[in-house]
DNA sequence: GATTTATCTTTACAGCGTCAAGATATCATT
DNA sequence: AATGATATCTTGACGCTGTAAAGATAAATC
């Protein structure tokens, strides 16, 4: 992993959240003769400045750049200070996961607030998802990056569950279908593996640099966005006719 | 990464594919007679060795545990050995990556060989993709891992070409046009887009255990399967009618 | 004001990728 | 066949990583 090192682990690095400098020793608590300098101890609100700086390392330097060193650097504390706040890495990426998922479903909300015809609704949804993702690749990427999550954590696996509850339900708005929070027909189960896989399938492949093939082979004028609409056009599920 | 180690890096581990002591002095290349001990130098067919063992690593102690050195332990070899033939991590995984680009292909182009009409074909297609991935979860989770490949790499670029070229075709089929090598119709591209992200999406989902809810709460009697063809069912594009 | 607790730093260790240098087998040339 | 060149593999080193343990300091509690 050494290979793309951004930055040395020691000093001269991170200017900090407070500006300090790393080596010189750290201005005492309040009432301490300098001016706005604070302590070294008990940053105030490491917990949320770890997250910040983990999205900022995330978008930054990618999955790989995503060390626990790396954000602690970033935030301006020791490498060691995380742990007390996430306890391993899989924890802050997993908090970090759960906000992606509450930043996402925001935007799902927002997307299916407008006032329009059901199929519109459904398209408008479907955009938002694939544009949210391409907004927040890394997070993205996050969420779905299973083997470096832990869903027992409660506020990631209460994210995750609402947002499976509201294409749950969306779908079940477009199949006019009023669904149970348990059982599910064979049915409402397909439109919502269908609704939910090609949306997901769609932007992992455009994330993934996956479809630039196809892209590139398009019509002048064309572009991901209109790809999309096309696909959706073309996936729409008319009732079986007479 | 030291949290999960497996294995220790030194002697006394990893019994090797040969079964060779580590210490001990190797078997040597094909031709000689002795019982199979011989020089430590010049394996014979490292290269190869190599990614068969890195292909067990990978199914037994997930991408997380696909090291150089793990792949190395496995082969019996020393840690450094694997940079001569792969040139770095990147490498060997590329390869891969691409044996099981080759692999796939090969499963898709039997499911394509059955004698039926082009709808039972390409659902046949389409459960053969999901089932070459359920039955290599770790290859099919590297080959779209796109950030720890080098999709430079002439072997992996020919065999994911290769794989997005038998998509394309089998969907020209589908939709009874040929398509050309370059240009495509938006609605072309649209039906390639739409099958790809539709059985892709429901395999990433699958393998990332984030269709288990659905599956949970599905009638009695079914499976990922069953929900598949389902799915399917009801994706099947009907021609606009009248 | 003293003690406890929470927060952060320092130190240490093993595994990792990778580079450099050394050792050995095979190949090529004569 | 002998010798030099080259390919292959080992050993050792470096800095990176996660994380455990112990020390230091601020805040909270009594």
């Amino acid at each position: 992993m050494g290979r793309t090192a951004v930055r040395r682990d020691s000093k001269a690095a991170a200017p900090a959240r407070t500006g300090r400098k790393p080596g010189a020793p750290r201005p005492a608590k309040a009432g301490n003769i300098n001016a706005g300098e604070a302590s070294p101890y008990h940053h105030g609100d490491l917990h949320d400045a770890l997250l910040k700086a983990a999205e900022i390392v995330l978008e930054r330097d990618g999955l790989g750049g995503l060390t626990l060193r790396a954000v602690a650097r970033e935030a301006g504390v020791s490498h060691a200070a995380p742990t007390h706040h996430f306890g391993d890495l899989t924890g802050l990426v997993s908090e970090l996961a759960a906000i992606g998922f509450r930043q996402f479903n925001d935007a799902m909300a927002a997307a299916g607030a407008i006032d329009a015809p059901p199929l519109m609704k459904a398209m408008a949804r479907a955009k938002a998802y694939v544009a949210y993702a391409q907004a927040h690749p890394g997070i993205y990427g996050l969420m779905f990056r299973t083997e470096r999550l832990d869903m027992k954590r409660p506020s990631l696996h209460e994210a995750a569950g609402a947002s499976f509850a509201g294409l749950a339900s969306s779908v079940g708005v477009s199949l006019q279908q009023q669904m149970s929070d348990e059982a599910l027909t064979l049915e409402q189960a397909a439109g919502i593996a269908r609704a939910w896989s090609l949306v997901h399938g769609f932007t992992t492949l455009l994330l993934d640099g996956r479809l630039n093939d196809i892209l590139r082979r398009l019509p002048k004028g064309n572009n991901a966005e209109t790809l999309l609409d096309a696909m959706l056009r073309s996936a729409v599920v008319r009732p079986p006719g007479p």
